[in-house]
DNA sequence: TATACGTGGCT
DNA sequence: TAGCCAAGTAT
């Protein structure tokens, strides 16, 4: 086990020199803005979040104010973000918040983790980033920088190991775990790359185990790539598209015409209905 | 544990 | 260019 002291120290200069300046990283952030920013990143990359989370938080700075309006809205208003779902967690969370919290976004770990849309990861940034939590973050970014760092490996495994996870706790400083979380991800995200890494400028070169073995590549099975073209998804995507554009009840000959294939566009639709991300209405035209 | 779930930029 | 990849969660 390395010295933990040899990655806090260089990780944290660097972070205090490389930080990008991020909205929902500012000493004026609310709970609710890290929250919303934490959904939206999710498999998705920061450039496209920033004007998104803009909009959201003038249009819905609590969650009081998300919640009071119907979830298609939060639908629409997530725009290209893809992954719509989290929208309709999103707007569920703001309720749950509103109805079980007074309105106030919860600092405690597992009353997070209770809420629609907040997992593992995104329980432990919340409570870290917003509230200072100590907890371990352990996201894709912390993951393939561990990986490389103390196990010698190009890529972490598949699925997070318990493994994992004790090395994160035993790397977890007794103060400032936020600040160690944010600089590794921020590592991670800008140094650590998953394809060509820029260990020229890392900060911890020096004692990269995987570096140190000379880079090996990733000898495992192949890692298995998301298909997409001709999909239930591409598909789905496709529908919620030409719903979201419209700002009343559209025909469903509107959405027949944009894919082909009769069966899947109606297994996808009703699935959107069934996950509550497109309605029915009663003279048989959909909405969000 | 494996799979479903959007979207678009980058190499 | 086709695939890889991005601050995961729910089932």
């Amino acid at each position: 086990m390395i010295e933990p002291k040899l990655l806090h120290l260089p990780i944290l200069e660097w972070y205090e020199n490389n930080a990008r300046d991020l909205p929902w990283r500012t000493p004026d952030r609310t709970p609710w803005g890290v929250l919303v920013s934490e959904i939206m990143l999710q498999q998705t990359p920061v450039a496209r979040v920033l004007p998104v989370w803009h909009e959201w938080m003038a249009r819905w700075p609590t969650p009081k104010a998300l919640a009071a309006e119907p979830s298609g809205e939060a639908v629409r208003a997530w725009g290209r973000l893809g992954y719509p779902r989290r929208a309709l967690r999103l707007h569920a969370c703001a309720t749950a918040i509103t109805e079980r919290h007074g309105g106030e976004v919860p600092s405690d770990h597992a009353t997070l983790l209770a809420l629609p849309g907040i997992g593992e990861y995104t329980a432990a940034a919340v409570a870290g980033f917003a509230f200072g939590g100590r907890h371990a973050i352990l996201d894709t970014n912390v993951r393939r920088v561990f990986a490389r760092a103390v196990r010698a490996e190009e890529y972490p495994p598949t699925a997070t190991s318990a493994a994992e996870r004790h090395l994160a706790e035993a790397l977890l400083p007794e103060l400032g775990a936020p600040r160690w979380g944010v600089a590794v991800m921020e590592l991670g995200a800008l140094v650590c790359t998953a394809r060509a890494p820029r260990c020229e400028g890392c900060p911890i070169a020096g004692v990269c185990a995987w570096r140190l073995a000379g880079k090996p590549p990733h000898a495992g099975p192949a890692r298995k790539g998301q298909t997409y073209a001709g999909t239930d998804r591409q598909c789905r995507g496709r529908l919620l598209a030409v719903l979201r554009a419209a700002h009343g009840p559209v025909p469903k000959a509107a959405l027949d015409a944009v894919w082909e294939d009769a069966v899947q566009r109606e297994r996808a639709l009703d699935g959107l209905v069934a996950d509550g991300l497109a309605q029915v209405l009663e003279d048989g035209t959909y909405c969000l």
